[in-house]
DNA sequence: CGTTAGTTTGAGAGGACTCAAAGTCTGTGG
DNA sequence: CCACAGACTTTGAGTCCTCTCAAACTAACG
């Protein structure tokens, strides 16, 4: 069964009722995303959420022209443009697909009836949200206090099953560093 | 009534109910805390999310010796240790009074039954939690494309009231930029 | 009024940037 | 299946920002 792969990431963080994984199953839908396919534009409100089975997402927004990578996300994530998703407005985020991707998109409506019903899926996202949170902390402070290249070991232990998956100047921008630097970084090696 | 600075808060999220109201009252301890003193030790999980009628709160982690400014929280503000705090486990973060400080204490066991018993309270904390996260993001935007001189002004402007009342250092420490450096950048004005 | 913490100023070194150009990969059409 | 266009990556040279180390200066507090 697909789902199972859903219900074993909820499981890291709650204990899944037969209930809860009936109505789960019956709200999510499976979804596949070419290569370089747009997943979500910054122009319309993020209704979905996107549970990655297999593949590469990345969040990015534009500045000056640039696309600037702010996130990659991979096998047993959920992916949204976080600001846009919880608060139902518009954001600067526009998600694309890194390369061919499988996913099972859940309605945000569905996930307020869930959120709603099933008190143990507040639960879960207070809890998963910490975990992102901490993802965000540990980011500030490498940016403040590492070089490039420690920044960019860092990403490579941080995201060790995928870095090698990213396009060089998608890396840079998500580093903040420029593309020439990364590349040099890369030949030290 | 002193706790209609607390209940002006929620409002921006949430309508607050006269129920709610009255449980919040009852739960929430008013505090004052001494210029320089210890809110919060990394030693022990976070129990206690502090809201701030007057003063200014510091959260830092200490990193080679050095404290390291991570936020600083002003009036109309909750603080907490937050990963701590939502997980209820050690973290490295400390917390102390940059100024003397005024707030209204709320136990976490007392968080947890107002989640469960005010769906509100749920949603009030979904929604702040996105602003949280904005800002996040923005500090992250920051520091991957500005040059130390910028990031002073972002930080002027965005801790509008409140910049001129921190010690330089320890605004060095939460830009990531030397003391030397700002004291430069600040020179220039 | 002295001690300590906090801030400023100076000089030199180095990392990362920009601009420029060459080289390599990838996928589409002939 | 090969050729070619466009995207991506590497390499080079010169510049500037920010760092470090050092020392002087100033403010705060008992």
């Amino acid at each position: 069964m697909p789902e199972n792969q859903v219900f074993l990431h909820f499981a890291k963080y709650i204990a899944l009722s037969n209930a809860l994984k009936e109505e789960l199953s019956q709200r999510i839908v499976s979804k596949t995303l070419k290569k370089g396919e747009l997943v979500h534009s910054a122009h319309n409100v993020c209704t979905s959420s996107y549970f990655i089975r297999k593949g590469l997402l990345r969040i990015y927004f534009l500045k000056e022209g640039q696309e600037i990578s702010e996130f990659f996300c991979a096998e047993n994530e959920w992916v949204n443009s976080p600001k846009s998703f919880m608060q139902r407005q518009l954001d600067i985020y526009w998600i694309d697909a890194i390369e061919e991707t499988e996913a099972f998109s859940l309605h945000i409506s569905d996930l307020g009836y869930l959120l709603e019903h099933f008190p143990e899926m507040e639960r879960y996202a207070r809890l998963s949200m910490g975990t992102i949170f901490a993802h965000l902390l540990e980011r500030i402070s490498s940016l403040r206090f590492t070089s490039a290249k420690e920044r960019y070991e860092h990403f490579c232990s941080v995201y060790q099953t995928i870095h090698a998956r990213i396009p060089l100047g998608m890396v840079a921008s998500y580093l903040g560093i420029a593309q020439e630097t990364l590349s040099r970084i890369r030949a030290l090696k």
